[in-house]
RNA sequence: GCCGCCGUAGUUCAAUGGAUAGAAUAGGAGUUUCCUAAACUUUAGAUGCAGGUUCGAUUCCUGCCGGGGGCACCA
């Protein structure tokens, strides 16, 4: 079935063939919504086809304008501003869309990725301290982004790689180690992640006094750093974990074995899943394989020392190290392995890791490298670079004690919520399960919401006094708007009313701007979801809900539906605010939020 | 130094090269015997600077100014 955009291309290239006898491409023939300053439903720019050489902007548009009305009947009227061509549709036509909409169970669904596979990374965390802000943008884009494709028909795998060995979760274990307090969570009541967390900080700054009392005794800053006890102690650790040794086996085990488990637990509030976990304890020593591949190919070179690089020069890029002289690996050695890896998995198309922009240059290298190596999943690689989240006082830094944690600021988002429920006591009669679970849909949808409304590239100023409001845009906004098509329904059932339109079926009544603004903008929600899919941006869902919500309330307020005079008339606006329910609630859930049926 | 990214109302965000640059928030003025006012209506307010391409530039190109970021035998 051509869309209606489609329809009207034809009928424009018909038009011009008959009036003009010239031949034009559908590409020509931008259609675009009108403005809402004028009066019409689609606008087609002229301009491009004055090269035709046919006349003026103003009379091209009337002949099209005329030539189109014979071709499609159901363009009620038009008129010509300049050089754009307003076309009206008729009530009918737009009932009858109305009617096929509600009938059609693919309105919310695209077919373009059927029988190709993505594999979507993201989160992956350290496994030496808890999420904060910066992961939680991470997992909203990275779970949106998914469920973006899978309705655009894709079969998606969620990954999430730990990284769970180095330098860092060394300094986590020595940290607890030296304290020798045996603490664990249960032991003290605090969650996993937080705990480690803690001792990570904690060695951060009894190095930093080491440091400083060495500096003190005369050595450099960089000799005090190699010097330091706890750098030592760190290096033996890692060493140590490296070859094996079972006591540092076992601690890095239980460790890091707290920290999954209350990672878990925030993934669950969040409602994030992985459906693989990667880590790079794991994988990290096949990425010499991999080395070793491109060694034998001749894309990769070895120094005297024994170092191992690839040059990129010809490419913009620099010499890039692969391995170090003593054979270690680099952070780029495990994802050579990785990448290598999940295509034995799951042979995907497509592979797209959603990581911040600060590692751009890292990416650049890692999939030009996989195209020297002739890997036939190399094109499919993408790497979604977000812009960091930024506090009003600048960056984020853990050992500043800047970092906002990913569970407190869930919680604060919760008790906003739960405030301004309270204030405006609509919940009478439901229990307290019901309304803890409101609170938190309420609460992490605004989050979550908060975070993705903005387009990924773009950089994001938190503003806490303005992340807990629950007005405007907002995820409360559009919930709400949700909730009166919910409540209009329950009415209207209780009522014996029901939402089957019948095509034939013309309300007494012209169509509102309002309506047919609505029901145009169902009509491009596949539209946005085709878009958000082609260029990895959620912000198009969210931007689209909103708009839809705001344009639902107008209507709301403009528009009685139970109350309405004729019979025709609320048949009508009980199916369009069907529609706009499930349109408002399937975009909400693309985004990872869900919907209450009151509030 | 080199490479890329970003500069839009007071603030936070929108705008496939198209009409008079849209919203939200903060400020001014209103709306509730009416399906949920987390709403609606209304008012005021912005494209860093200078050129260029174009019928038309927030968008593309060049230069300048301003702000992050990256360029480790760190991860």
């Amino acid at each position: 079935m051509p869309t209606p955009i489609e329809s009207l291309q034809e009928a424009a290239i018909a038009a011009l063939k008959s009036q003009y006898n010239i031949e034009v491409s559908p590409a020509e023939l931008p259609f675009q919504d009108t403005r809402r300053e004028f009066e019409g439903d689609f606008t087609l720019v002229v301009f491009p086809l004055t090269k035709y050489k046919l006349g003026s902007p103003e009379q091209i548009g009337q002949k099209l304008g005329e030539g189109m009305q014979i071709q499609m009947p159901d363009i009620e009227r038009f008129n010509v501003v300049k050089g754009f061509l307003n076309l009206r549709l008729s009530d009918a036509w737009w009932l009858a869309y109305l009617g096929s909409a509600q009938q059609d169970p693919t309105l919310f669904r695209n077919t373009a990725g059927e029988g190709h596979t993505v594999v979507v990374e993201y989160c992956s965390p350290n496994t030496n301290k808890p999420l904060h802000l910066g992961h939680l943008r991470n997992i909203v884009l990275g779970y949106s982004l998914s469920q973006i494709l899978e309705s655009n028909g894709y079969k998606v795998i969620q990954a999430c790689l730990f990284n769970d060995r180095g330098t860092n979760i060394s300094k986590s274990m020595h940290a607890w180690l030296k304290a020798g307090t045996g603490d664990t969570p249960e032991s003290t009541g605090t969650k996993g992640d937080k705990l480690v967390g803690e001792y990570y900080v904690r060695f951060g700054k009894d190095q930093k006094q080491e440091i400083a009392a060495l500096v003190a005794e005369g050595k450099t800053e960089e000799q005090a750093e190699q010097l330091a006890p706890s750098s030592l102690a760190i290096q033996d650790l890692t060493i140590r974990w490296e070859n094996g040794d079972a006591d540092v086996r076992s601690l890095w085990k239980t460790m890091n074995g707290w920290v999954y488990a209350a990672m878990e637990q925030t993934f669950r509030r969040l409602g994030a899943h992985f459906d693989r976990y990667y880590f790079e304890s794991d994988i990290y020593l096949s990425g010499k394989e991999t080395v070793q591949e491109g060694l034998e190919k001749g894309i990769f070179y070895q120094k005297e020392d024994g170092s191992v690089w690839v040059d990129l020069s010809p490419d913009g890029l620099d010499h890039k190290l692969l391995l170090r002289r003593d054979g270690t690996s680099v952070y780029i050695t495990q994802d050579l392995a990785l990448a290598d890896e999940k295509y034995r998995d799951y042979q995907m198309g497509r592979s797209i890791h959603v990581v911040g922009n600060e590692q751009e240059y890292h990416f650049k290298v890692l999939f030009l490298i996989m195209q020297k190596l002739g890997k036939p999943f190399a094109s499919g690689l993408f790497h979604l670079s977000y812009g960091m989240v930024e506090l009003p006082t600048g960056k984020m830094k853990t050992r500043e004690g800047t970092v906002v944690d990913a569970d407190d600021l869930m919680d604060l988002m919760i008790s906003s919520a739960r405030e301004e429920t309270l204030k405006l006591g609509k919940t009478e009669g439901m229990s307290e399960t019901e309304l803890e679970e409101l609170y938190a849909r309420l609460g992490i949808g605004a989050l979550k919401y908060y975070l993705v409304k903005v387009d990924p590239k773009k950089r994001i100023l938190f503003d806490p006094q303005e992340s807990i409001d629950l007005h405007g845009h907002t995820a409360p906004f559009i919930q709400s708007s949700y909730t009166r098509t919910a409540s209009i329904l329950r009415k209207a059932e209780a009522e014996g009313l029901t939402p089957q339109v019948s095509p034939g079926l013309k309300p007494e009544d012209e169509l509102l701007e309002s309506e047919r603004s609505l029901l145009r903008m169902l009509m491009h929600f596949r539209d946005v979801l085709a878009d958000a899919a082609q260029t990895y941006n959620p912000s198009l869902v969210a931007n689209y809900a909103y708009e839809l919500a705001k344009e639902y309330n107008r209507f709301y307020h403009e528009a009685p539906v139970i109350r309405s005079a004729h019979p025709a008339t609320s048949a009508f606006r009980l199916g369009l605010s069907t529609l706009c329910g499930k349109a408002l609630r399937e975009s909400l859930r693309l985004l990872g939020i869900t919907v209450p049926e009151r509030m």
